[in-house]
RNA sequence: GGGCCCAUAGCUUAGGCUGGCUGGAGCACCCGGCUGAUAACCGGGAGGUCGUCGGUUCAAAUCCGACUGGGCCCA
């Protein structure tokens, strides 16, 4: 027997693994060969989701990184060729702008100016890739392989190339037009937002809610006023128009100072809850068109000015039934507006800032002309009532500066116009959770606004349309074109930025006269949006491309639906008319250990490098794929330890167990799999091979939970009943064949198991395929990273898995029966009777055997129930089901021989572990010096060369009572006999 | 105001689409074992009106409706 083979693996940590793995992936360069493997196998389209740029990563982008490499590491095993693999950076938009904003102090788009938007755009530049390593550290840390080194930049050249050829595709198809609407923007920024932007930026907020009197006009309305209700005082001096509901009830009420209010009935309860005198009763049709007089005269007269309109999104819930119109600061404002023909009044500049075109306020912010305002109108006795309301208002995502919805130039993309291919599409999707295609999702969609596109700012694509003052627009899809125009070639190195990008002279194609460029920068989530053909700057360059091929799968946060997900879809459907995805998966928030979100801000955050520092790669990846990741998760590091403890801890321990008993047996694993004829055997495979089609099938439905708890279920097979009843086998000396074939089903079940574990958890998978390896650990260049994903076995065997599954369950009602009678398993008990029918076809003798084994009972017995009264009620303790019959029964004592095996085996265990506490390897022979009580000493002495057998005893003494000098000794009380052990290691013997 | 999701033992949850046999599991708890898987491990036990009310059905945790509470999204 060799004595070269390596120590005794002992169970390392799972984060001592990654370490190891680690180590040897940079050795070998498997990530490298992994992602370059298979370069004719059939493609799997995939596109990484650029995160902004200069944005740290938080713990959900673990779980989202988590989910898209399980699906790859799965795809590559099939032999599929993942494209791309680029990793990918959102480089433009205002959350880059904003760090050099604050770098510098700007407070303005003046300080930007001031500064020169040049140099401003040269520092986003810099500053954009600043946390890029952070992010690679963190992926490659997790195991989420893709090319870093390679990454697809949206600032770059030629992707800012392949979104201008879009963006001319879509002008060209009329789906990208210059509009006038009411807009989200935000002051601070001085910039409109997109709705899907404001979605982001939600939050509680206090406001005035104030009930205003408008005077009834002119001869019929002397003595009457309605009461308008508002939370937004500062667009009272813009007001054009009241709009009433037509078919509503409204009723005229005696007032304070005796005139009469109008207002909607349904609102009459919560102004007056103790009553009110009704004068009058009204429809809103009866109202239409009557006059007011103008709470404030700035903005003048105008046709059709300062009267009741109809409308039907008038409601009576909340207000009083009529609603102030100033159409330059509100969407429905706006359309009413826009139908009425009053024009608009809009006295904010650029930053919200009321203009000299409203005396009293001028120079305040928005916000701040409220109280004076208010004051101004009580003054006049035009305030009805003034109090504050909590609700939800949107802020800016990135600066948190209040938003104001105003009328505003801007290009959009006409998203309205193709809603029906967008709902089209998205039916065709494979969601996860399904419920989000129709749901959340496809309701989104089917109110889908037009996509406001332009941005005025500075740190972006710029908008490629050149407009001549005959106003002629041009929108530009490629450089080549723009040379055209210019009559030149672009400079070298042409950088596509403003402000390089204006002053190129542009002519324009129609009339020849100068054209200037749109002043706008583009939002951001178009580029993200049009990353899976931009990234290999189509249709510039050739490439894997393909125009008609949806992504096979995206993964990213929920929080995409709004953003990335969304603009995919768009920009598929307007340019290539066909989903931008078949399969999006999609993750919940992380939620702190309290439930509660986590917050920056208050310090909850978790930072995900700590937490891949403190637990490894593996153990939140099992976390995370174990439980339900679509719904708002919580981060439990405890959680996370204890699953992947139960099975991954488990995987690595058992594979150690093979190690030491396959290098102390000289046997290799064979690798091809095995032929077994033992029912144990057997019924492993086939547990296998259940467990490699509910893996297989679940990572093809992109939904990896089930897998995980099929792997989870099967590693506690293997552990708790497998390897438990075959350890005699592994042991055994009487069956070297039995035993053989023991070691190759266990050796090919880990293999196996390590493949199907191998997109879950990397480096355990890893680990667990090394350990088989001939030499342990193996210097060879493999991976199971390399290899290809188990087919069928064809060992599956349903019959014989509810065989077993019926043995388990007898065995459980075996153990309780133990249990009640008090003796523990070590002792030996002669009888175990089981009532009802024979046992189990499908492992006919060896359903006994196993459970006489796993009792450690003598005899196992079947009788029918008829003959349940004949057996020796004082000899066998009963076990009975729910209904009171009785299904098995149990031999209360052990006979004294059977008592004295139990010892001798309490005995044998004690020094084993001895062995383990002196340090001696697997094979190391010892001698040894027993001492023991007379009861004790008989029943070792009965099987002493069994015992030297087993212990590798080359000498063993045995001595009565106690040992003469106790020094040296181990001592134990076992059942209150005294046993004494000194053991010592031989000499190694010479090599052979 | 509208839409979607969720509610199962003290805690975290599986199952629910396709109704049916004692509703599984992990943590914590109790009993026992183990102490070279150790912020573990193994066995056993106790613990559940499956949010509430109503309906469909021979039969409902599961299907339908209403309500209550929570989460997310929109307005």
């Amino acid at each position: 027997m060799p004595t070269e083979e390596p120590p005794p693996a002992t169970a390392a940590s799972l984060l001592e693994i990654e370490r190891r793995v680690r180590e040897y992936w940079d050795a070998t360069g498997v990530p490298g060969r992994a992602l370059a493997a298979r370069p004719d196998g059939p493609i799997f389209r995939f596109t990484e989701g650029p995160p902004t740029a200069n944005g740290m990563p938080h713990v959900g982008h673990l779980l989202a990184r988590t989910l898209k490499d399980v699906q790859l590491r799965y795809r590559r095993m099939r032999g599929q060729r993942i494209v791309s693999t680029m990793a990918g950076w959102d480089c433009h938009g205002l959350p880059v702008e904003l760090e050099v904003e604050k770098r510098h102090g700007f407070r303005s788009k003046k300080d930007i100016e001031a500064f020169g938007v040049e140099r401003f755009n040269e520092e986003c530049r810099r500053g954009t890739l600043e946390v890029a390593s952070v992010w690679e550290g963190m992926s490659e840390r997790l195991g989420y392989w893709l090319d870093y080194r390679h990454p697809y930049l949206t600032m770059s050249a030629p992707y800012i190339e392949s979104v201008w050829w879009s963006l001319k595709t879509l002008h060209g198809r009329g789906l990208l037009e210059k509009g006038f609407r009411c807009l989200p923007y935000c002051p601070r920024c001085e910039t409109p937002l997109s709705s899907h932007e404001v979605a982001l930026g939600y939050q509680e907020t206090t406001d005035p809610s104030v009930t205003v009197r408008f005077r009834l006009a002119g001869a019929e309305g002397r003595g009457r006023s309605l009461l308008v209700w508002t939370t937004t005082p500062w667009t009272l001096p813009a007001n054009l128009l009241v709009a009433a509901h037509p078919g509503l009830a409204y009723v005229g009420i005696r007032g304070a100072d005796g005139t009469e209010e109008v207002l909607a009935e349904a609102a009459l309860r919560r102004y007056h809850p103790d009553g009110a005198e009704v004068l009058a009763r009204y429809t809103g049709s009866d109202l239409a068109d009557l006059g007011y007089d103008p709470p404030f005269p700035f903005a003048g007269p105008g046709p059709g000015r300062y009267r009741i309109v109809l409308d039907e999104m008038v409601e009576a819930e909340e207000g009083t039934g009529f609603v102030h119109i100033a159409p330059s600061f509100g969407p429905e404002d706006q359309r009413v507006g826009e139908r009425e023909g009053v024009g608009a009044f809009d006295p904010l500049d650029g930053r919200a800032v009321f203009t000299s075109a409203v005396p009293p306020v001028a120079g305040k912010a928005f916000k701040a002309a409220d109280p004076i305002l208010l004051a101004d109108l009580e003054s006049r006795g035009l305030l009805e009532r003034a109090g504050s309301l909590r609700h939800s208002y949107p802020f800016c995502w990135r600066c948190s500066h209040a938003l104001v919805y105003r009328g505003i130039d801007s290009w959009f993309v006409r998203t309205r116009k193709i809603s029906e291919a967008l709902v089209r599409h998205n039916a065709t999707v494979t969601w996860v959770p399904a419920h989000l295609r129709d749901g959340r999702f496809g309701n989104f969609l089917a109110e889908a606004k037009d996509w406001a596109l332009s941005r005025n700012r500075y740190w972006g694509t710029p908008l490629p349309i050149w407009v001549c003052p005959g106003g002629h627009a041009t929108c530009v899809g490629s450089f080549a074109e723009l040379a055209g125009l210019t009559g030149a070639p672009l400079p070298d190195a042409f950088d596509p930025h403003r402000v390089a990008v204006d002053r190129l002279a542009v002519r324009c194609p129609t009339c020849g006269a100068a054209a200037k460029r749109e002043p706008y920068t583009i939002d951001g989530w178009y580029d993200s949006g049009a990353a899976p053909f931009a990234q290999f700057h189509h249709p510039f360059a050739p490439s894997d491309f393909d125009p008609a091929a949806p992504l096979d799968y995206v993964a990213e946060g929920l929080d995409q639906t709004r953003g990335w997900f969304y603009t995919m879809l768009v920009l598929s459907t307007a340019l290539f008319d066909r989903p931008a995805y078949t399969a999006c998966v999609t993750n919940g928030l992380i939620l702190d250990e309290t439930g509660a979100k986590m917050s920056k801000s208050r310090g909850r955050a978790v930072e995900p490098m700590s937490l891949l520092d403190r637990l490894g790669a593996d153990t939140p990846r099992w976390g995370f794929l174990t439980v339900d990741y679509t719904a708002p998760l919580r981060l439990d590091e405890t959680a996370m330890r204890q699953a992947a403890n139960r099975t991954l801890g488990t995987l690595v321990h058992v594979t150690t167990f093979y190690r030491q008993n396959a290098a102390a047996d000289g046997l290799a694993p064979s690798g091809r799999p095995p032929t077994p004829t033992a029912a144990l055997d057997r019924w492993l495979l086939s547990r296998l091979d259940a467990t490699r089609e509910l893996v297989t099938g679940s990572l093809d439905a992109f939904d990896p939970r089930e897998g995980a708890l099929a792997l989870r279920a099967f590693v506690d097979d293997l552990s708790t009943w497998y390897l438990r009843r075959s350890r005699p086998r592994f042991w055994g000396e009487e069956d070297p064949e039995d035993r053989r074939r023991a070691n190759d089903t266990l050796s090919f079940a880990l293999a196996t198991a390590a493949r199907l574990l191998a997109p879950y958890a990397p480096y355990t998978a890893e680990h667990v395929a090394q350990e088989l390896a001939a030499g342990g650990f193996a210097t060879a260049e493999s991976s199971v990273h390399l290899a290809d994903w188990p087919g069928s076995l064809g060992a599956s065997d349903p019959a014989l898995d509810a065989a077993m599954a019926e043995v388990r369950g007898t065995v459980e009602v075996g153990r309780a029966l133990r249990q009640k009678v008090g003796v523990r398993s070590r002792v030996p008990l002669l009888r175990f009777v089981l009532v009802g029918g024979p046992a189990p076809p499908a492992l006919g003798a060896e359903a006994d055997r196993l459970i006489a084994e796993e009792l450690n009972v003598r005899a196992v017995e079947r009788v029918p129930e008829a003959a349940v009264g004949e057996l020796d009620v004082a000899e066998l303790e009963r076990a009975v089901d729910a209904s009171g019959t009785v299904i098995a029964l149990i031999s209360r004592r052990p006979t004294p021989e059977l008592e004295r095996e139990g010892l001798v085996r309490e005995a044998l265990r004690r020094l084993q572990s001895l062995r383990k506490e002196r340090g001696l390897a697997f094979l190391d022979r010892i001698d040894l010096d027993l001492a023991a009580d007379e009861e004790l000493f008989a029943a070792i002495d009965a099987v002493r060369p069994r015992l030297a057998d087993e212990l590798l005893a080359d000498r063993l003494d045995l001595r009565r009572g106690p040992p003469a000098d106790p020094s040296g000794y181990r001592a134990w009380e076992i059942d209150g006999r005294h046993l004494y052990a000194r053991l010592e290691r031989r000499a190694a013997p010479d090599a052979r």
